[in-house]
DNA sequence: CTGAAAGCGCTAACAT
DNA sequence: ATGTTAGCGCTTTCAG
């Protein structure tokens, strides 16, 4: 069934049959508009827009690269993606790369051999190929970065958070509820939030006077299991800590399952604070005390911005970076330190 | 870029371009396709797969609809049908209802719009337009159900669970452990998995002599705000219950909630059993007795049938069945009821 | 082994 | 307001 079917039954020729279609405001006549749109209805036609959009040059789809969909932080922002996405008349190609940086290219090809209007993407941190990231670049697909920098897009635009800012805050809340032995229990190191995150929670130490001791950060991976084995390693050591600055909610949690098997108290003698603020953060039992992130809110802008880049908009290449909050909980005490 | 430019700088035609690009097996001699492979890496040519794809009448898409994507349990499934889908050279075209049946539609029409080759849907249950349906059944895209029945779809075959015979298997594991008075804490009413679970739990407490109480059973959303609140519903009733029957993981990860805001012990006062294990339920605090889904497995092979189903192959219009498994945690107690 | 040409379903001038 | 026509980028006969 095509557009020539149509266009047959109804007795008009198909350049017609596409104005309608396309509700081009170029008009047709009411009359042999709603003859045609009877039509298509009886019939259970549907254009296909694919043979449309090789003439168009646009195919009204964003591609959209996270690296976990199970880590419960991705939903939330594929979430704010989608819902602009939709409001747009956009479908978005939700893939995930599993931080594996083979599957992310394979990804980034099938986008191009797709031709997608934009790609959106929350890179695993590793390099690809140089003739992936030329085809990209002479594809003139814009490219919109997602809460993590990539170094193979350098000059793409970005949503991102201030990651330092933030870390900075939690850390001090640690500190100002008495803690003075925080472990850091990072994602893992090539990613520029991880960094970001250390960056804030060595500050506020030093600030505050506390010396940095470097067996105190661990690095693995933004997932629960690191989290717990991380947290095993230093409660198996003879390292005596008394808080725990977790780089992501899903890595608090798998300390607080190991704290827990050890039979020790949170927050009375370790004090947890993770980031994110994912949903399942307030039922955990403690409930965790986080820096909570706009999550929904970042795949909202991400996918406006690269919009605005498919649209050339104005100020479409800066970068945005969203703030994040203290969520008190009862993973940590605050005040504990001012007894 | 396109095809006719490599086919000139290379001083071919482009049918023979287009040989090398799909590998044709009416070979090319070896001198040429590298002559030409050496250009198309060269320049960063990408062929565009859209068009090509209007010749060949197939696009190497799939589509697929969940109702929530921020509810773990398909994130996992997800992983499944992305592993079988990229395996075989398809991808995913992914898209998250909302539970909301516009949504739904609205993602149909996109899929027979882009003629993706194949529909995995797992329906968030209420019924869609006539005029939708026909067009999906004139269109020929197979469609597979994902884990809920669909009456839009009631000849699709699908990968299912044995909903009943879990949660019979789960109710008299509750019953075995000393539970009296156990309430259903279920999904949506209109869903057939929610109404499979409450045929096993009623089947169990039947066999069990436990008489049937209609106030114990609360439908809901497969959410861990209709847990919460569902069960503080019942705590703030006169109902003494011992036991709890929750329709998915999440609702009880709700239940759990309540249930420590009230101060209600478990499994000592009340025992509470999931249905999924879902990645988060083994790092609860207790952890969750679950019904396990083998969920993976369903979103691979639901992928597989559909498949079977674009290829034709015997046998790729019956449905399978899989089966649930209890594993024991925390939540509740087994042997309690013998002592 | 390779080229030429027809056509896939649709859009977009350009006519009428 | 509607029809006609020339592509869009690619695949696939059919010749040579």
């Amino acid at each position: 069934m095509t557009i020539n079917d149509i266009a047959r039954m109804a007795g008009v020729s198909k350049g017609t049959v596409s104005r309608v279609i396309n509700n081009n405001p170029r008009g047709v006549s009411e009359e042999t508009r709603q003859h045609i749109l009877d039509i298509i209805e009886r019939v259970g036609y549907v254009p296909n827009r694919m043979a449309g959009s090789i003439t168009l040059a646009r195919t009204k789809m964003l591609g959209l690269i996270i690296p976990d969909i199970q880590n419960m932080f991705f939903p939330q922002m594929v979430r704010g993606a989608e819902d602009c996405a939709m409001e747009h008349g956009y479908t978005l190609f939700l893939c995930n790369s599993d931080s594996n940086i083979q599957k992310e290219q394979q990804y980034l090809q099938a986008f191009i051999e797709k031709r997608v209007d934009g790609i959106l993407i929350n890179s695993c941190g590793e390099r690809m190929e140089e003739r992936l990231r030329r085809s990209i670049q002479k594809s003139n697909i814009p490219v919109v970065l997602l809460d993590r920098r990539s170094k193979d897009f350098p000059g793409a635009p970005g949503i991102f958070v201030d990651n330092e800012e933030g870390a900075y805050t939690g850390t001090c809340h640690l500190i100002d509820s008495g803690c003075t032995a925080i472990c850091f229990l990072g994602g893992p190191e090539g990613v520029n939030t991880t960094a970001e995150r250390f960056r804030g929670y060595r500050q506020a130490l030093k600030e505050s006077g506390i010396s940095f001791r470097p067996e105190y950060v661990l690095y693995g991976s933004y997932s629960t299991l690191s989290g717990y084995e991380r947290m095993k390693n230093i409660l198996e050591s003879e390292l005596k800590i008394d808080g725990v600055f977790a780089g992501a909610d899903i890595i608090a949690v798998g300390a607080l399952r190991a704290l827990r098997e050890r039979q020790v108290s949170v927050p009375e003698e370790i004090s947890v604070l993770g980031f994110d603020n994912i949903a399942i953060s307030a039922d955990l039992s403690p409930s965790l005390t986080t820096m909570a992130q706009p999550i929904y809110e970042i795949g909202y802008r991400a996918v406006s911005k690269l919009l605005a880049q498919i649209h050339r908009d104005p100020g479409c290449d800066r970068s945005e970076w969203m703030h994040t909050t203290l969520v008190l909980r009862e993973s940590t005490q605050k005040g504990r330190g001012l007894k």
